[in-house]
DNA sequence: ACCTGAACACCGTTCAAGT
DNA sequence: ACCTGAACACCGTTCAAGT
């Protein structure tokens, strides 16, 4: 009846001189090299510090496992997605609902589609038991984002709204995960973008109560 | 420069004798078992033969290697909620937009929900590489069913009928992922079930262009 | 401070030998 | 027909030795 262990996911060291720093950077963009060629099934540790041309006890200098490399990797790419959705929504700050929708849809597709190969790459990363708490730490951070922007549209108010915001983005979430799923075309980015907007649009719209005008 | 091998996912073997079928509903059994206990990073196939109470070698002669038999199971429990799927709309076949939307959700979570311990498990399962193929051809039988489901609606005509679809089917996908690996917990499956509702009849509602009663 | 790489424990998979 | 389990190649991780 041992305790459960709960590993650390931080990198083991940071790294203060430009040698190291440079290091982590290459064996960061190793990884997602070896990700995209050889798939996560093959990924390993091995394989990345020979693609960063660095030995195997370097990288366990930074990276305390396996695991903490790939979460590292994963947390870079989510919190990019989180600060864009972040951003949009304080510019469409008390504007109209469809404005809001507009500019919402707009980012996150944006953001997901920028490295479509390292998106993809990280949908295999992102099931690890380990990634939870990240998952629903960004997560967090783009709920909170999205429901302060949505109290704020002078058109509407919103009851349970965090039901509402829950909805929205995981039903963003799973159109696009779809058609990263399905390789990404352009054809179906331009679907994406287009039925996601109609999509959450027309579910802000029925859930939204027209402010009592007294 | 090897040609990329693309070994079968079959299982090995079919069990033609009363032993040996009993042997691969154990097999299968102690899969869950170990996913559900250990998680998939310690799920072993030394792990799952100790547990079935079979030699790793007999596991073997059944399933030709660990994604194999990842696969099954997951094959396995995917099927179950297309066929559930396939069923409801055959039932709401030439209703009205409204109660196709009520049916699809209402078999949709049900079947997802059934066994939310397992359910829970194969998301980690289904994000392995090489059950890409299986997610496609899965996904593509629900989505056959929903768009012969929506053809058929009196009350709408849709135009790119394929994409509608996919939006409607990922974003439902998307909120039920996201309500499982925030613990399915009571509270967030009457709010999935709900709001998913609002959702999917919303954006129905809002591509569906009503027929011209000439 | 940072890097190296041989060494160890463990996992996926096989196959000769059993019933 | 079906099952066993020792054996092999390979992967994650460590650590004594180097600069």
């Amino acid at each position: 009846m041992k305790p459960a262990d709960l590993p650390s996911l931080q990198p083991r060291k940071t790294p203060h001189q430009a040698r190291s720093t440079a290091t982590v950077g290459i064996i960061f963009e190793a990884t997602i090299q070896v990700l995209l060629a050889d798939g996560p099934n093959k990924l390993t540790t091995t394989r990345v510090a020979e693609r960063a041309g660095v030995s195997v006890g370097t990288l366990y200098q930074y990276f305390p496992h396996k695991q903490a490399l790939l979460y590292a990797v994963l947390q870079h790419h989510l919190s990019a997605v989180a600060t864009a959705v972040e951003a949009a929504c304080a510019v469409a700050h008390g504007r109209e609902l469809e404005q809001m929708a507009q500019g919402l849809v707009t980012a996150f597709v944006k953001a997901k589609t920028a490295h479509p190969d390292a998106s993809r790459a990280m949908y295999k990363v992102a099931a690890e038991l380990e990634t939870q708490d990240l998952l629903r730490d960004i997560g967090q951070r783009m709920l909170d984002a999205v429901t302060t922007m949505l109290a704020s549209a002078p058109d509407a108010r919103i009851d349970d709204l965090p039901a509402v915001t829950l909805t929205l983005m995981s039903a963003l979430a799973g159109t696009t995960r779809a058609v990263f799923e399905r390789g990404a075309t352009p054809r179906l980015l331009r679907g994406l973008r287009a039925q996601t907007l109609i999509l959450c649009c027309a579910y802000l719209r029925a859930v939204a109560l027209t402010p009592a005008s007294a």
